[in-house]
DNA sequence: GTCTATAATTTGATAGAC
DNA sequence: GTCTATCAAATTATAGAC
């Protein structure tokens, strides 16, 4: 693997961890085995890596997922493959959502990290509206769109709440509710 | 007011907003007026700092709200009440809230500081679950136990996702699904 | 209680050799 | 691409005068 996306992984996992200003380029570079100057070779700023960052994480985080239109495979099981998505991060790694984290530190984050932050929560509210447009419109709590903007903010929520209180079970136990919800809407 | 706790209210302000690895101790004396050495006076360290920050805001959070069993006062009126208070830091400050900020950052804080963030989260849970025990057991989408963490944990991510998207319609629609839920529990 | 002064360390970042 | 060397600034924290 190239040693920019080396650098990206370890990065990443720091981020996820400890959060943006939780980390520096002298821990990278321990973890990776370089030192710091070969790092800001590869990314001159930390912003351009904090930005580079977020912009991998987020194309990854929906190529991983199915296309959220096809018919073919029931609201059901595309939200059971969301939720784990968050819940393997939580479960295997004891970490957070790199854009939950970031996005709790947003104020005080480059604007160039910020724009794809954004682009994260703007993209996994589009791919859990089109899900939930899939829900038969009499069998619908709310609104698709309103629907995906409270499933995404309950599982970055759930993400912190557990983590925070060790309470594995807790995340497993709201995210089995949002599950539900849908079940429910597809009887 | 005392010294001791002007130096709360600004290091409180911070952290909701830029967390507890983006202020410093300059950072607060400066916008009290004093000497970063003064502020190491009344708190010898950043982490007695942030677990005097964290007991403080769990304390009066809580005394701001009514007895959670007082069966005198509707399931929605105190739901609405709570839901007001994550509300009034978003809109009026941009601000997280404290613990939902600590909670994402908790594996790089000092633990006095986790401990505190932990009863947060704990007492919360409680006091919600005592509000959906008030919900008529026919009327319950799922176990008081798991609602509240459910809404605790919706909560908390609807501020993040809210504020890096800079859309608190979005927040006040989930709210406002939260409080639906109880209000037509109530029927 | 607040100050000046300072220590010890860490931080993001750059210059220039190899 | 990676290194050594270095910088200027910032960080948490302490000692001691007032």
């Amino acid at each position: 693997m190239s040693k920019a996306n080396e650098i990206l992984d370890v990065a990443e996992d720091m981020v996820q961890r400890q959060g943006y200003n939780g980390f520096s380029f002298r821990d990278i570079a321990e973890t990776v085995g370089i030192k710091s100057a070969s790092v800001h070779y590869h990314y001159p700023t930390k912003a351009a890596l904090g930005s580079a960052l977020a912009k991998r994480y987020t194309d990854r985080f929906l190529q991983g997922m199915p296309d959220s239109e096809d018919s073919s495979i029931q609201p059901l099981e595309k939200l059971t493959l969301y939720v784990s998505a968050f819940r393997n991060a939580l479960m295997q790694d004891g970490k957070m959502c790199l854009c939950g984290m970031l996005g709790a530190e947003s104020a005080s984050l480059p604007k160039q990290v910020n724009t794809e932050v954004e682009r994260f929560f703007q993209m996994n509210k589009g791919w859990l509206e089109a899900l939930y447009r899939g829900v038969a419109e009499d069998r619908r709590l709310m609104s698709p769109a309103i629907w995906a903007m409270r499933t995404l903010a309950t599982l970055e929520g759930a993400m912190i709440v557990a983590r925070t209180m060790s309470d594995m079970e807790g995340f497993d136990l709201i995210a089995k509710s949002l599950l539900n919800e849908v079940s429910e809407a597809s009887d």
